[in-house]
DNA sequence: TGAAAACTGTACCATTCAGTACAATTTTGT
DNA sequence: ACAAAATTGTACTGAATGGTACAGTTTTCA
């Protein structure tokens, strides 16, 4: 028995980054070869189900590493405002302050067979759903709080779009500090 | 010699959905000719130089009719908030409340040749350009002006990407008026 | 009306696509 | 060391890709 400790998950992230640049359809094998740096019998061997396999598992990965780090941190008892601080760091991390494309967010625009709408979805009201749950723990009202938690995500994913358009990393920041000082303003 | 009010122009508003709804490399000659019901003779005798010259006249064609029934409105003298209203109702209405997709934002995130890059930023240059210089002429700092038109723009890009992902229209809707009342709140 | 230009459908081309087959190699546990 | 399993590169397949060629039709204008 070979080992089962296969090198699978460490491709994961050179995939994720192939998807986010290139986007599903513009990510041909050839181009993911390429930036793996393995050949087609690898994928295959990795990946059984081709391109639409490799996806499903990037998703799934960037999915698990959100709720880790990001979205259950902000879903727990507390009424303090460093939670919310912490996920606007993380995410001008992870985004690399919107150099880097959201995944779903781009699947959220072209998925013309709607197969990922469900994973999709799930994400973004998992998201919207965490910060508000933290701002009702804030004293927010339930419609303020729904509201705002939409706002911040949406400005989130639409400093991705100018950030990348712009290619202003600065913008990004900005962005994110003005979402950061209305909260800490009328959380006040 | 024949008629030189071609049909080309017509053919744009379909072209432009394809493009929209299949991202680039998403739309195939067939599904193109598929879209706009013309055969490959007719669409390689409009556009000579295939899909890049398509798309090329798309963009060209949606900076025009933003110049002329957005921006510029926006950018004439004059310190009343009505344009400002005006473009969020318009802009509304031509995204269909975030159903449909803002082109120059997907080619933001997707475009791994840069091709459309000078043309995308450009675009979205000029609009966060001319609500900025709105919001001065009704008396906001430059420092503001300039970060409000940033979060406007990117407020209403990142409600397409949540509209799209949530298939709630509602929110969009929600999210434009957030902005709507900012600015009448700040401004009085 | 008639010739020139514009338009369009069809057949075709070379290339690239995702995916398969499989032999050869490497790794693994014993 | 050895056999089984995992891994990998290469060659291949049929389908789809973007694009070309061109004959036939329609439109245009003089």
């Amino acid at each position: 028995m070979a080992r089962l400790v296969t090198e699978r998950a460490d491709t994961l992230p050179k995939l994720a980054e192939v998807f986010r640049e290139h986007g599903y359809d513009g990510a041909s094998l050839a181009v993911i070869s390429a930036a793996t740096g393995l050949g087609k019998g690898s994928l295959y061997n990795f990946f059984p189900g081709g391109k639409a396999e490799m996806i499903d598992a990037v998703l799934a990965e960037i999915r698990k590493v959100f709720d880790e780090t990001i979205f259950d941190p902000l879903a727990g008892e507390g009424g303090s405002e460093e939670p919310l601080g912490a996920m606007f760091s993380k995410v001008g991390r992870y985004f690399l302050d919107g150099d880097r494309v959201c995944l779903m967010g781009a699947l959220a625009l072209h998925d013309p067979h709607k197969t990922f709408a469900g994973v999709v979805r799930d994400y973004f009201h998992r998201w919207i759903e965490v910060v508000a749950t933290r701002l009702r723990e804030l004293g927010w009202s339930p419609d303020k709080a729904q509201a705002e938690a939409e706002e911040i995500v949406a400005n989130i994913q639409g400093a991705i779009v100018l950030t990348r358009a712009t290619g202003d990393r600065g913008l990004f920041q900005r962005l994110v500090e003005r979402q950061r000082e209305r909260i800490g303003i009328v959380a006040a």
